[in-house]
DNA sequence: CTCCAATCGTCAGCAACGCTGATGATCAGC
DNA sequence: GCTGATCATCAGCGTTGCTGACGATTGGAG
């Protein structure tokens, strides 16, 4: 009980989360901050396509645009096709804080790993990625 | 950066979370009120020994322990050697919910992991039990 | 064209959570 | 017997993620 594969998937996904948390300390973000940067740097979305795609919630969406703006990372733009809209774009300085983040984020990743062996860092990502991506299967009990 | 190990681990770990806790919602608990009624099963524990155990705060702890004694399936017993502690003590309905809630958490549990292969599984089960284990090193960027 | 339901972004406020600090009771060492 | 530490408890704080409501705007039906 204590050592069953569910239990330590989530101890380890807090730990892990933490981690991260802590890894993006110096730039004043958080997590959810650097995928919504990450989000914008191709296309021009609305907060609503931002949220659908990261699976947000709206409000908190609303938080984290008020401080990346607050930062000077992104701004908010009237769209020109439906006045309802709000586009967001990253601004140069958030595009290079993302970069920033990346390598932070990246290795934060790599110190947390460390204990297992480049075999087994690529084993777990396989076995993780293909848990994901079965769509974390509906609890009906 | 989407598909990166550490990110996934992070969402599986939420995605096992809340399944577990719903696979007790008929239960009236929740995965600490379980990992604290397994506890008490062995030893006479006081709550700080629990605390340190669980790695749970002792507000919190008073919490689950008002819980389960409202759920009849513990009991707070005056230490005979210590009057500042309660000795926890599982009822023996607790005692029987514990193994309700070990089938349904391993039913959620194999639900959980279904995607994956036996062999897969067991893999799975040595690399988070090696990063767990490792004592999830301390992150200092 | 005129409504009307739906959508967008925002805000106030709620419920859960984990924690800090203080309290009263008790213990252990000098 | 005093003093400092420990135990369980409670009140209260800050954070978090969410619901519900709001005004503004859109798009489609009649």
């Amino acid at each position: 009980m204590e050592a069953s594969t569910g239990y330590l998937l989530v101890k380890l996904g807090g730990a892990a989360g933490g981690y991260f948390d802590q890894s993006l300390d110096s730039l004043g973000l958080r997590p959810r901050h650097v995928r919504v940067l990450d989000r914008i740097q191709s296309d021009a979305l609305s907060q609503q396509d931002l949220c659908r795609l990261t699976g947000m919630d709206r409000t908190t969406m609303v938080a984290v645009l008020d401080d990346l703006e607050r930062l000077g990372y992104a701004r908010r733009e009237p769209s020109t096709t439906d006045r309802r809209k709000h586009v967001v774009m990253p601004t140069d300085a958030g595009r290079s804080a993302l970069k920033e983040a990346a390598v932070l984020l990246r290795k934060a990743e790599v110190a947390f790993l460390s204990p297992l062996s480049a075999t087994e860092r690529k084993q777990l990502n396989v076995l993780v990625a293909r848990l994901a991506e079965a769509g974390l299967p509906v609890c009906e009990t």
